[in-house]
RNA sequence: GGUUCCGUAGCUCAGUUGGAUAGAGCAACAGCCUUCUAAGCUGUGGGUCCCAGGUUCGAAUCCUGGCGGAAUCACCA
């Protein structure tokens, strides 16, 4: 039994023995001792004193002494209204002595009454070629599904491709235009960037025509209205939504270019799916589920012919469903593609890992599917992350101030092989093992640097300075978990088999028993983590285990240590300890090198 | 202007239902490799937790009001 729950059953068994008939649970409150005083858990009796009648001092000393009989307790002190408890060395020799051999520690295996959830993440557009923001979206989404997976659900990962629109069809015309019939290898360049390229003369050649038609006299609103490669664009965009076959050739021919660029960018991040939707083929679903919401009076049509549904009563204003021209908006797809999905799988929960600045958007969806009569709309849960900012400010695609997901993967990477040769780590490996290490380096740095930040955060993102791999980094948890490798490879036949260790009678040391303690806390991170889908908080757990074994190594001798218990207990801490990192980086889909 | 989110060290960030003297890393300075990987470890300096009230035995945390920043409120996505 873990030991909080030894403690508290305790304390409530005190409070009934002395009459206190209402120990209500939260009123026992046991946390970590601080660092300046002794002991390694604290009971705060401040909200207990009530119930006692008695000092802070007078109640903390009687409750000292009940719990001494427990035999995990060995000792106490009590300061102001603080029992701080100090742990048996048994109750954690015990423990990582049974752990330390389990691949499964602290993470939950699906049973057979799992509930079923669905991940949305990454969504991108297919214009352009993805940046730092997708990255950080990719990597949370990913993160939280196995954070989830870990906790017993049953996962889905999703993706949604906005493949159609006025923006598809730009980069569309400026291929016809100016893309001298050239493929993606023809120019040399990954299909996405290629694509991405076409977007971006498309809006240059676009902002020269209203700038000029500015000049002429007419209004800047005017102006983008009436310049003739808008209107061009427009155009082409009816000319898809009417199945136009050269239209249609044309646009799965440049999607299927940037989905090959994605596909490489993806495998990179080391994210993947369990399914893809597409944009072009869920919006007229969501046509029809508004129509039919029309039907039922739930919709209102205006005179120009657009649908709204009027959320006034709700506290929040009225939204437009589907232009006057019948087309439909962003929405639209959106609960075409809910209603798509929820028949697909019949997720317990649906959880979209968007952009904050989509909140509002998502309170929307979810009242007019309830609106619309879907009993499961409240299934559906907005994991809402900030934004990733550069020290100039926002990020800003049209102005090109924006930090290229590929050119930020091939800069990592780099600098993980120019550091590794300056240090002359990798000496002596072969070039296909350098290469994969300096990839795991550069991935983790990058990986850790996002996930480790609060995922509803904005965060700031400095390309000279940001990226470290010395402290709180990726890079150095992972040289603890290359270093703890290199200990147990030594250790070699020394290692103690499983069960065969004589721990009693070894008595922790003050670093020992943090480091213990933290992987005792473990398996209670991760569900916080997946309660509340934040990556970060196994992140920092991590990293603060990392920092405490670095100590523990630093200061105890473990394959010279002579006596023979000592030594097999430092063994199955480190091993311990390992397997903790490798699994809390893993839950962050970062990978782990043996060497580095 | 309405709504939502945010404000902690020079910088980037922790701080789990309110708990002790608010913590890390980076940057700066000073140390530690003939000893299990120095991408490590140790030390020094650095704070009006935006401000003002309130609730409480106790507030960075909860409430109210300011100030500052961001997002959103599109027949954009």
């Amino acid at each position: 039994m873990r030991i909080e729950t030894i403690i508290t059953d305790a304390v409530t068994r005190f409070l009934t023995e002395k009459g206190i008939d209402k120990p209500d649970g939260s009123l026992i409150q046991i946390q970590k001792t601080r660092k300046e005083f002794r002991g390694d858990l604290t009971l705060v009796v401040f909200p207990l004193i009530r119930l006692m009648k008695k000092s802070p001092q007078e109640a903390g000393e009687e409750l000292g002494k009940y719990l001494m009989d427990l035999h995990v307790i060995g000792d106490f002190n009590v300061v102001k209204g603080f029992l701080n408890l100090i742990v048996e060395s048994s109750y954690w020799t015990r423990f990582v002595a049974q752990y330390a051999g389990d691949d499964d520690y602290g993470i939950i295996r699906p049973g057979a009454d799992r509930e079923t959830v669905l991940v949305e993440f990454s969504s991108p557009n297919t214009n352009k070629p993805l940046h730092l923001g997708h990255i950080r979206n990719n990597l949370l989404g990913y993160s939280i599904s196995l954070i989830l997976q870990a906790n017993g659900k049953d996962v889905k990962k999703v993706n949604l491709v906005n493949d159609r629109g006025i923006h598809i069809c730009k980069t569309m015309l400026a291929w016809q235009k100016w893309g001298e019939n050239k493929t993606p290898s023809d120019a040399g360049l990954k299909g996405d960037h290629f694509v991405g390229d076409m977007y971006v003369r498309f809006e240059t050649a676009y902002r020269a025509e209203v700038n000029k038609l500015v000049s002429d006299g007419m209004s800047e609103d005017e102006a983008r209205v009436e310049a003739p490669l808008i209107k061009e664009a427009r155009e082409m965009l009816r000319m898809w939504e009417a199945d136009d076959p050269a239209t249609v050739e044309l646009w799965k021919m440049m999607n299927g270019w940037v989905y090959e660029g994605f596909d490489v960018t993806y495998k990179r991040l080391g994210v993947s799916f369990d399914n893809i939707y597409y944009e072009s083929e869920t919006y007229h679903k969501g046509k029809s589920i508004v129509l039919d919401g029309l039907n039922k009076s739930v919709l209102k049509r205006r005179e120009d012919g657009s649908v709204w549904a009027d959320l006034r009563e709700r506290g929040l204003d009225e939204k437009l469903l589907l232009r006057s021209d019948g087309t439909s908006v962003y929405i639209t797809q959106d609960l075409g593609t809910a209603v798509l999905r929820q028949k697909d799988y019949k997720a317990d929960r649906m959880y979209y890992v968007v952009g904050n600045e989509q909140d509002y958007h998502f309170k929307v969806l979810s009242l007019i599917l309830d609106e619309l009569g879907y009993e499961w709309a409240g299934s559906l849960e907005h994991i809402s992350y900030g934004m990733v900012e550069l020290p100039t400010g926002r990020m800003k695609s049209r102005e090109g101030k924006v930090v290229d997901a590929d050119n930020l993967i091939d800069e990592m990477i780099e600098t993980a092989g120019k550091l590794s040769r300056e240090l002359g780590k990798l000496d002596g490996l072969s070039p296909s093992e350098k290469e994969d290490i300096v990839r795991i380096i550069g991935m983790g740095a990058l990986k850790y640097f996002i996930l480790k930040v609060d995922p509803k955060k904005n965060m700031v993102f400095n390309p000279e300075e940001s990226i470290d791999f010395n402290g709180n980094t990726g890079p150095f948890i992972q040289y603890t978990h290359a270093r703890i490798c290199s200990l147990l490879k030594k250790a070699g036949d020394q290692v103690i088999k499983l069960g065969d260790a004589d721990l009693s009678g070894v008595i922790l040391s003050e670093k020992e028993t943090r480091v213990a303690a933290l992987i005792h806390e473990f398996p209670a991170i991760v569900a916080e983590a997946g309660k509340s889908c934040s990556p970060a908080l196994i992140a920092n757990m991590i990293y603060d285990l990392a920092r405490e074994y670095n100590q523990f190594y630093h200061d105890h001798p473990v394959l010279k240590e002579e006596n023979k218990a000592v030594r097999d207990f430092r063994l199955l801490l480190s091993s311990l300890t390992r397997r903790v990192i490798m699994r809390g980086m893993g839950l962050l889909g970062i990978e782990v090198p043996e060497k580095m």
